[in-house]
DNA sequence: TTGTGTAATGTTATAATATAACATTAAAAT
DNA sequence: ATTTTAATGTTATATTATAACATTACACAA
């Protein structure tokens, strides 16, 4: 479940082509496609690192050649259902999932400074959620867990500068 | 911390002049104005007891007179800030908080299929997030913590039905 | 109370996000 | 090859939210 690499500007290119591998064979072994504009999508999505709004991913896509939103949403839509991506409800933008191969409850870290993301997978934390749900007589299916805050560097400065 | 009383077809109108008086009482204490139009929308959104949309309020509003979006969105804007509602990042929805008086991270339970919601304040929910995100170094400002399921009722119809 | 500054609201226009509906093309299955 | 289904193209529009500037109401001091 833990990344196998950290993803450092040097490295980034590695990063982007581990996630795009990982989705194809995902893919395949799921009998879905994983067509060029998913896969560019996809592509575009992890080349940020970061979340990514729809009409931003048009943006580049439309650099290429006419592309219409619901071209992009549909394509939104499916690696989201692969689990490939994960929707910020936030932030109304998409990011890539590090460990697809697992389903699981995403928690995000979104530092409002720099807008990076940590996606952390705690199990204590859906536990500790769905728990109380269930006490309250509610039966859990889904979870949006997204915390704004700093990340390390942004606070170290936040700190100093006041 | 826990809500007096529980809202009932029957003792809604109680349930909904309660928060008001709540609300106005608060507003006064902080020196900060509940004018008309924020008290309507606020009442507005009690009326429904259960996530409203911008733009349903304003539907509302328009049957006494010309209204426009921003008018909306600042009243919704203030009685964010004052802690009176909340806004459900997952349904771009609004929902008055049944305990202002204390600052706190809301979690919220959203049924499917009733869309009804429970709000629950667990304070062990909110540390263990805290916890997690500053164990990898991150300093957690505010969490938004939705959950999608079936409520109790509606859970036995879903088991029943299919 | 009469000005003077500030907060709130009005008004118009537009930005940003997302989907409906139907036509066309590509791929898979038979 | 034919049929069926999945994916994409295309056009239009729905939904949510804000920018920018004008006007009005209110608070408070002179
Ligand atoms: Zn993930
Ligand atoms: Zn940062
Ligand atoms: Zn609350
Ligand atoms: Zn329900």
């Amino acid at each position: 479940m833990q990344d196998p690499f950290v993803c450092t500007p040097v490295s980034h290119h590695q990063c982007i082509s581990n996630a795009l591998d990982q989705a194809e064979t995902l893919c395949r072994s799921r009998n879905v496609r994983l067509t060029p504009i998913r896969h560019r999508v996809l592509e575009l999505i992890w080349q940020q690192h970061r979340p990514v709004g729809a009409y931003d991913l048009l943006e580049q896509l439309q650099q290429q050649g006419r592309v219409a939103p619901p071209t992009v949403y549909r394509a939104l839509d499916f690696l989201q259902q692969q689990g490939l991506i994960h929707r910020l409800e936030s932030l109304n933008a998409f990011v890539g999932c590090a460990h697809p191969q697992y389903p699981h409850q995403g928690q995000f870290l979104i530092c409002k400074s720099c807008r990076s993301l940590v996606e952390i997978t705690d199990p204590e934390i859906s536990t500790v959620i769905n728990n109380r749900a269930e006490a309250v007589g509610f039966k859990p299916l889904n979870q949006t867990v997204e915390v704004s805050g700093f990340c390390d560097g942004c606070w170290q400065k936040e700190q100093i500068n006041g």
